[in-house]
DNA sequence: ATGGATTGATACCCTGCGAGCATCATGTTC
DNA sequence: GAACATGATGCTCGCAGGGTATCAATCCAT
């Protein structure tokens, strides 16, 4: 087989059409190179060069041979400055999973910060709960998440991203949904309320049950998504509790109405990867986004 | 810069994962082989595998270098070939691109086509996606290629050489599996679903969000490829939407039903070239191709 | 805990590939 | 036919790269 300098040496005499010329171009002299050509010939098996002692020209084969080859050192290069810079984080696939809800509110600000200052970095999107995140992320099958606590620290970093208020989701025939200003926790309770799944919706779910005042409310379903939740809403079974990103889905027939009584802005998304990851794409992300979120969260 | 050697040594190593057995298939020991990935880590300048101690695995960068070092080897085997075939005094060489899914399709009757009435015309086969052959055919280093749309209509000229249906993709113990009849896609959205990547497998994913009524269906998985969409099928992760023709492959543990609610044949797939190529071979055989395919499809 | 097994990296040796220099063979030009 | 130009060949030598022996770190079984 030959090498990558038989490959140069032949495309330079193939260029000048002349061995001392393309010898000194390639900063050698002139009987390597022929030598070169004539082992590049044998490892071929075909003549490339005709040289009538007066002249150089290029055969058939030869002609075919220099596409190929000049095909090849292009593809050399273009290698060499692709692994650099994917180890650079310039380029490179990071696989980002979110959360249906972060899909309103912070998950476009992301792909903006990516796109802007990442431009050869290409995103791959995928949805997912919280907890199927955690575990994707530390089996390295995705290498970022928008998640909601909490994470195993040992083994993800993470930075929050979003903090929001919850709202309280009413049907546009309830008697709350024409009134103005905030409502207390403790007279929402009296409502049938729609709740968010222990498993799928661990962490809304845990966020409720820690809200509540101690009778706790009467719970007449559980669901996953907040979207089912505003349906279920909408069609009248009771009211939820909601982060107030969920408003700009609009659903017919929903009305929001502020709390009282809850702590200020309780929901949490975080940005999460696996810390041993080796994905200097993902490492450059996370920088970004870090630089973009952590100050201007006020907290 | 690198050798042909060092390629060839980093290939094996990344595909065994294993220096021994890597050096093994080469003919060789294992320290020279170790001090020739070094040195092609140091050409490069970037760390491709990551060793230590117990087990080897490929970095980032290794991924994007294995790539063009694979393409790199296969260009150099078949320059070989041409200009030897160009020296005998043989025709014209094709190089032609196929999609992993028409491999199990078109690709055979292309194949017969090409052979039967263009004898002395070679053809070279690689697997693609359709993204990359879009760029490939355009840049020339490519022929034609057998790809989904869209292409740009300016550069590429295209014929339409098969459409086929979709059809629900079940594991084989789900109840689904032993029924009959076409299942509603409506019905159908409610399970777990795997979806096509919208990079790398953008035809499907466009074709799949178009089709899909609007709630959505719960994404599990974003992959690929058509095989590991049907590995996760028959792990039992979820269904998926997949092109008739898969069904060859006969995958353990995944039934297949029809489909209702979805347009009759709409998996298009094409047979793509450059315009201004100056292949006489390749024209002739697009030509064959168009005289065999396009009065032949019943639109 | 401890000794053996596994695996990639190092030390050292040695062969041979390939570069340079000098020169040859052949063809062109005046 | 002498001077020149050009690619090929003979010879020498340095070093790239392969082999053997061995080390260092880790895993595993007892």
């Amino acid at each position: 087989m030959f090498t990558l300098d038989q490959l140069r040496g032949f495309v330079a005499v193939a260029e000048e059409l002349h061995f001392g010329r393309a010898a000194q171009r390639l900063l050698m002299t002139q009987p390597p190179l022929s030598r070169q050509i004539q082992k590049l010939e044998r490892a071929v098996g075909a003549r490339l060069l005709d040289r009538d002692q007066r002249s150089v020209s290029l055969t058939a084969a030869g002609q075919a041979f220099l596409e190929d080859a000049r095909r090849m050192l292009a593809t050399a290069d273009a290698a060499l400055a692709r692994a650099r810079r994917v180890e650079a984080g310039a380029t490179g696939t990071v696989r980002l999973a979110f959360t249906a809800g972060s899909a309103l509110g912070v998950l476009p600000t992301i792909l903006d910060v990516a796109t802007r200052s990442l431009p050869d970095v290409h995103l791959e999107l995928v949805e997912m709960v919280s907890i199927d995140q955690v575990r994707h992320v530390a089996e390295g099958s995705i290498d970022v998440g928008l998640a909601r606590p909490p994470f195993p620290a040992e083994l993800l970093g993470s930075v929050l991203v979003q903090r929001e208020r919850l709202l309280l989701a009413v049907p546009a025939v309830h008697r709350w949904a024409r009134g103005e200003g905030p409502i207390a926790l403790t007279e929402a309770v009296g409502e049938p309320l729609i709740m968010y799944s222990p498993a799928e919706a661990r962490y809304f779910h845990d966020l409720l049950v820690r809200l509540m005042p101690a009778p706790g409310p009467r719970v007449v379903h559980m669901v996953t998504q907040v979207l089912t939740m505003l349906s279920l809403v909408a069609a009248g079974r009771g009211v939820a509790l909601v982060p107030e990103s969920s408003r700009r889905m609009r659903l017919e027939g929903v009305a929001y109405r502020e709390l009282a009584g809850v702590p200020q802005e309780p929901v949490e998304l975080h940005l999460m990867w696996a810390k041993e990851s080796r994905n200097p794409a993902m490492h450059a992300l996370v920088e970004q986004a870090r630089q973009t979120f952590e100050p201007g969260i006020p907290l």
